[in-house]
DNA sequence: CTGAAAGCGCTTACAG
DNA sequence: CTGAAAGCGCTTACAG
């Protein structure tokens, strides 16, 4: 706090009302006056305190973001995509994790209320989105990221998981797999619900089937999706064809079945949802439903700091195309619908060794 | 912006004075006085300004933290670790992301200047840990996390990357592996360096060898692991043995194996270095060097933390341990100094199926 | 084009 | 135990 306006105003025999006009860039002031005051704050390396400027201005210039864990997988990206559009823009990003449970959420209403934010970001907001909703609607400007597929009655971006489980049917039947399984989970989560939804619908009317029987529920993680296989496996279940709602899931499929000795994609192909980290990792690499998680991230920035300039945001959520990614646990196909080609060219080249 | 004290007071009949002095927990008001203030606060939804407050004290409560990108494979485990103790500690954390270059750090550098933030926590600085020195030296605390092992001019943490070198050595001489190699690099990065200085320290006077001819470098990337196998395929060196600096690239490697049709880890024996998530979801499981980036960033939350608090911070950095977590990508041995056995007991255990 | 003054909503000595 | 007043460092009408 060494420097303040007050001393520019008196280095310069101008008052503060000046020195702040040329601060904020407005024209109406004299050229030498203001080359003058820009030379002293240059020299005295004056920077205006942010905590001055929040209070006069009566805003902060900060966006508030809650996240409920930061090691989900699709977080990271989700964050760079909200930081890519936020920074410049000249926001500040306050972060809070709701991994704390209610004490957590406890600070983040505390900070909220107490004006330390201009908006907020909510991604899954769970049960703090009963919260967010007096907020939003006591004129807090709050814009939430659902990657589960529930709609907020509040402006939201998502994905059409619909969508991306009708990809993955899709290229199921192109590779020629008619006796299709499932993993669906963890319980209650609305996406995968719309996620099998789509898979189920694009089979009816085809020749392929999928059972009951070849739908079981998992908890999301890479051993969850283990133990699911080999329950399938287990109850003497064929299928040629397996889908994952969830990457991780996926990935501990793969490790099932080649321990099984079940080739992929030969005999099982495998689809998994979300194209997360685990996804390119895996062997062979995970055909995936691409969601874009980065694009969500900074349309839902875009969305709050549009509605913070007064710009009005749609009331009815902001729904993004998923996308196929191909890889190694499917068969190369023809091109299906959505679909993107990745490394297919380069692995095809690869020398025998 | 509604309810001010001055509302509180006025309700109440009393001084902004008392009522601050409630705010803030003082023992010296009349019980009854905070009990009414308390009530009317209550009534009416009072929640002081972060504004105000922090501009009438001088101080923010909030902690920078600039991170190159967000979506580094640790980055959210160092995040979160960040996180949980600043959250608690009734800190609120802005988040800077120095993807953008020069533009993003400027900004950075003038959220700081303009005392947005009471202290700041780096995670690899890179260009812009000169400018942090200076920070420091002006007086604001400044703790750096170093992922890289280049040692900084300032309090910080890392982790002992010579000794987990040291320590996937052990490991392979425990599996009787005797032809080594290693993937080093990107490129400039210290900790590669110390890495590849232990393996290769801990192996002399051992029967092992790692040759130069043995040791390729890569960019970090599940690709470049590939590549590097590859290479070292295409001349015909034979290893029995590999050590990844980065599970990334250990992940590529381990997919440039198997499709050269050599088992792991019967005919290699696979080791990777941060236990960062392509580990747990490669085929197989990816035996690695655990770096503690959760811990880590929790010290370096707690450093600051004490730091702001008039606590002294240690000049010396805090160097954390690495262990070594076994999976499937080695073969099982006795018990290695430093291990840790991850779902070894289950993945023994499963049904031959 | 510029200044004096009030205001943003708190905190903090200083008196009493 | 409590209040009046000044202060934190800006911004913003209002005059001129």
């Amino acid at each position: 706090m060494r420097v303040t306006i007050a001393d520019v105003a008196r280095l310069a025999g101008v008052s503060k009302a000046t020195v702040s006009r040329v601060l904020n860039g407005r024209p109406d002031v004299d050229r030498a006056t203001q080359a003058r005051i820009e030379e002293i704050m240059a020299e005295t390396g004056y920077v205006p305190s942010s905590r001055a400027v929040d209070l006069a201005r009566g805003r902060t210039r900060t966006l508030g973001v809650l996240a409920p864990t930061l090691h989900t997988p699709w977080m990271p990206e989700l964050l760079q995509g909200v930081a890519d559009v936020v920074e410049p823009s000249g926001y500040g990003l306050l972060l809070h994790s709701a991994a704390g449970g209610a004490p957590a959420l406890e600070r983040f209403a505390a900070n909220v209320r107490g004006h330390a934010v201009d908006g907020v970001l909510a991604v899954d907001p769970g049960v703090a989105l009963e919260h967010l909703r007096d907020l939003h609607r006591d004129g807090l400007p709050v814009v939430v990221v659902d990657t589960g597929g529930s709609p907020a009655p509040l402006p939201s971006v998502g994905a059409d998981y619909t969508d991306g489980g009708r990809r993955a049917a899709e290229l199921m039947l192109a590779a020629g797999r008619l006796r299709l399984a499932m993993i669906t989970g963890p319980e209650g989560d609305p996406a995968g619900a719309a996620c099998a939804e789509g898979f189920a619908d694009r089979l009816t009317g085809t020749g392929a089937v999928l059972r009951a029987s070849h739908v079981t529920e998992a908890d999301g993680t890479e051993q969850g999706g283990y133990d699911a296989v080999q329950r399938l496996m287990r109850a003497r279940l064929f299928f040629d064809g397996l889908f994952a709602h969830g990457d991780p899931m996926a990935a501990g499929a793969l490790r099932a079945l080649q321990e099984a000795g079940r080739q992929v994609p030969g005999e099982v192909a495998v689809v998994g949802f979300g194209d997360v980290p685990p996804a390119a990792y895996t062997l062979p690499p995970l055909t995936t439903v691409r969601v874009p998680w980065s694009d969500m991230g900074a349309a839902a920035a875009r969305a709050l700091i549009g509605r913070l300039r007064g710009e009005p945001v749609a009331e009815e959520p902001m729904v993004f195309e998923t996308s196929l990614v191909s890889r190694g646990s499917t068969p190369p196909v023809g091109r299906v619908p959505g679909q993107r080609n990745r490394r297919a060219a380069r692995t095809a080249e690869l020398p025998a060794f």
